[in-house]
DNA sequence: TGGTAGGTGAGAGCAGGTATCAGCAGGGCG
DNA sequence: CGCCCTGCTGATACCTGCTCTCACCTACCA
């Protein structure tokens, strides 16, 4: 995946090391195809320590390589991120998430803004709903995927 | 409170006891002025057993009498709720938390839903910044209030 | 090739939350 | 009045997600 390359190399100019738990961690968490739990990638690599996961996901979220993903009942998945900012649309049942970036929140933030006199520093709206697919009967439910929700 | 005498009848109505544990926890909660742990309010009744404050947030949640509060890291805060659906825009340096319904999202809802195929059946949102107290320096630090962000 | 800063795994520890359990209390019933 | 049933309680163990510490290792540069 040409991805990786890129982002190995952006880690090498940050000055990061190129270390084989970093590799084995990146190339877990590319495979991925929905949101996961840190212990996911920790269960799928048992001879990377779960320190050194938790370590390594912090980094990328810094890089903006994963995003958090928030679930409706307020807890944390993680997920590859497209760069810069974005909102998630979550399937409640599959746990497909659609990243979506063009939407009006920047107009409801000026509206806010005048409203109440906050100087408004940032946001976060994620969204939930069932994906086509999961509508027609055709999805994937969340476990097969190994991305369920708790 | 008149509030508090409101919130006392819906609990009877529901079939709650009235327990001394209970009262004390809904009026330390009703004078908190900001967000709050539970272990806040763990702390200011200290012959409330742990477990009893978190099932009666738990019960006072469900009956849309205190809301989680999301804080821009991830973590959840509890303060004292306005019924119905709303959201929070919430002050980063004083902890303030102002309500508001009045937004757009509904409209961004349908914009996506029509974009992605997905139905929508909720979403989360709160936006961050710095009220206007303390933009003029005159607010009280998180820290003073006892609602301090970790 | 060798030195070293940065990275590592193991394991302890912490915060927030849930499960379990024996005991208490208050309301209904005989 | 006394009994029982049910809901509630505090103590405590446990769980999950995450961070810290520490001794050891190693990727990378001179």
């Amino acid at each position: 995946m040409a991805d990786l390359e890129r982002i190995i190399s952006r880690l090498e100019e940050r000055g990061h090391r190129l270390t084989p738990a970093r590799l084995a961690i990146l190339a877990t968490v590319a495979s991925r195809k929905r949101y996961f739990t840190v212990d996911d990638i920790s269960r799928m690599l048992p001879q990377v320590g779960r320190a050194t996961v938790f370590r390594t996901m912090k980094l990328l979220t810094e890089m903006d390589v994963v995003c958090r993903v928030l679930l409706e009942d307020g807890s944390l998945r993680y997920q590859m991120s497209r760069r810069g900012h974005h909102h998630h649309l979550v399937c409640t049942r599959c746990g497909a998430v659609q990243d979506f970036t063009d939407c009006d929140v920047s107009s409801l933030v000026d509206q806010l803004a005048r409203q109440t006199d906050y100087e408004i520093e940032g946001h976060w709206l994620e969204v939930y709903g069932r994906c086509g697919k999961c509508r027609a009967g055709t999805g994937a439910p969340a476990e097969a995927a190994g991305a369920a929700a708790p």
